[in-house]
DNA sequence: CGAAATTACGAGTATTTGCTCGTGTTTGTC
DNA sequence: GACAAACACGAGCAAATACTCGTAATTTCG
């Protein structure tokens, strides 16, 4: 077992070298996943030994855990934008396009990110977390076709926004990893699949 | 690096314990993914010592990459089931329903047949054939499409036809992760997911 | 300044894991 | 039956890697 952290006044120093760490692991995680970065190549990354790196985090869970904690931030807003209850009475396209945008955007300005919600390489501490986040989307998602479609069985509702769900995830990953000039085409085909798929459930 | 395997006559015992082992890998890949898959458990799991899982592999990538000859073949009877020429005329649901049900059946029949066809976690050397058949349905699927919507741009096909296989690809994982009594809805789902984004660009 | 705390280093440790090797057993062939 | 080849074992090697520890520099603060 890794040795706890104990509490402990960082200086200025210290806090900028955490910031760099994680920096580094988030550009690590994206080129070569959870499982696969080491301790040792995140350190050397962010320019510093890798005793230096167990001196802010006590393993490299802990180094994931703050990287989520720093994007789960973003998240947030990402979902209190994509969420807005105002969207409910929208157009079919226009609300998937409200719904959509912030999450790519979220993903494109944090490389990393996909790397860490979505990793199936990851141990069950730091699995759990994310997909109990998952299920909140599906559960947010699902409400919001039901004020759409009031008369679709709730069971009918669910399988909907899963899968809802599965179709964004899978062509996010193509959008965010085509380069910035061929994003665009990707996008407007992640909205043609979801809207293809939504209509004929809840109409436009 | 590891030994290579000197040319050898196999006895009757050696070619039913290769089979065992390639079982016992198909599970654990399937359980854990390859990258996580140790060769002791494989070795375990068939009942036998790692020395003499040695006798029959030169390394771990020469299990998987026995499984994979082993799936190719089940993977091109399927392949050949789903793009029937006399498809063409078919209306689009029909269509669906033809061409994704060999895929499911193989991938039913066959646990471990992900992890080995859609792993980000394997070395190149068998990331890279694996690109390739993907690469070719991709293009058969165009060509399907292109037979259906003659005036669409090459582009444009090519974008559609990445963006059906993500689709497949993406729920397909749902559906052979499902209960075998509760698969149905989602294939369903996955059939009206392709027919909802596919209809507007080909037609009924 | 001077003591305590924090930051930094990097060689070294413990463990995991792909794989080997010496040895013994079983199978096929004459 | 005898000999060779194939099969089998399992302790253990070598490399990778998460993590530690002794030591030393820097910062904070009275």
């Amino acid at each position: 077992m890794p040795g706890q952290q104990p509490e402990r006044r960082r200086q200025a120093r210290g806090r900028r070298r955490m910031e760099q760490l994680a920096d580094a692991a988030a550009e690590v995680f994206a080129e070569v996943g959870y499982a696969k970065a080491t301790t040792n190549a995140i350190a050397a990354r962010a320019g510093v030994s890798p005793g230096t790196l167990y001196q802010f985090f006590a393993n490299k869970e802990a180094i994931a855990e703050a990287l989520a904690q720093r994007y789960q931030t973003a998240l947030q807003s990402a979902h209190d934008k994509a969420f807005d209850p105002g969207f409910a009475a929208l157009p079919l396209p226009e609300l998937i396009e409200r719904m959509i945008q912030p999450m790519i955007e979220v993903n494109l300005a944090n490389p990393g990110f996909k790397a860490l919600f979505n990793a199936a390489d990851m141990p069950e501490r730091l699995a759990a977390p994310t997909r109990q986040l998952h299920q909140a989307v599906v559960g947010r998602i699902a409400e919001v076709l039901a004020a759409r479609a009031p008369d679709l069985p709730a069971g009918q509702l669910r399988i909907t926004a899963v899968v809802a769900t599965q179709i964004f995830g899978a062509l996010l990953g193509t959008v965010v990893a085509a380069p910035a000039a061929e994003r665009d085409p990707w996008v407007t085909e992640l909205k043609r699949a979801l809207q293809g798929y939504l209509e004929p459930v809840i109409g436009a």
